[in-house]
DNA sequence: CCAATACGTTACTATTTGGTCACATATTGA
DNA sequence: TCAATATGTGACCAAATAGTAACGTATTGG
């Protein structure tokens, strides 16, 4: 069951393709425009990047020409929440006060 | 500002430790009550899932004569949804409707 | 056609990650 | 004390990951 959810995870896992999504949320944008986004990395590591996400359909694919536009797909990020995340929303009013201090830590 | 979750979201990146708070939302475990639901995994395999865990305060420890009480701490996972899932909640109403099928999908 | 632009892929490398074994420490109770 | 239980750590290994360079394909416009 949240075998499914593996690959969301672990797309998620990473920054630059968390912020990848961010910029998709405000629209469609095309690879190279994505590429252009993030100028310390090759175009194929942000390739790399988006096959990932697309693998798990966080990120959707529309050909038009020469363009290839990628858009945001919340659906899974949906799935994430509801499977997994919703599980420990009781905790969240349990726990208002972190117990930090209160207990050892093991740095 | 998002760095500050970076760990947390690699901590969540592996089903065992996300199998792992799981285990905790029902109240703490030992290390030892912990190693026990994993037999596939080694103690240390599993202690080293926890360090990671701790590293990043979703599990905060209590130590208590020779146990060591392991228990969940739901706050960073709040932080994870407020700084980052809440930003698509808008996206989920949109699309609600998977694209699939709609656009094409690079397997 | 042919050059320019946009995108795709194969092959390779370095680092991180998940995992183990073996050994060390600490607490409890007979 | 001393053995049993519970936990902690150093060293190591294999696989996955993030990244690159270099080359290949496809679409457009002059």
């Amino acid at each position: 069951m949240d075998k499914d959810l593996d690959s969301i995870w672990k797309a998620l896992s990473d920054p630059t393709r968390r912020e990848i999504l961010d910029r998709l949320r405000h629209g469609p944008l095309t690879t190279s425009q994505l590429v252009a986004a993030f100028p310390h990395l090759s175009r194929f590591g942000v390739m790399k990047h988006l096959d990932q996400l697309k693998q798990c359909r966080l990120v959707v694919v529309r050909k038009q020409g020469r363009y290839r536009y990628n858009s945001l797909n919340a659906v899974p990020l949906r799935q994430i929440y509801d499977h997994w995340v919703s599980k420990f929303a009781d905790h969240w009013a349990q726990t208002l006060i972190d117990i930090k201090g209160t207990t050892e830590q093991s740095q």
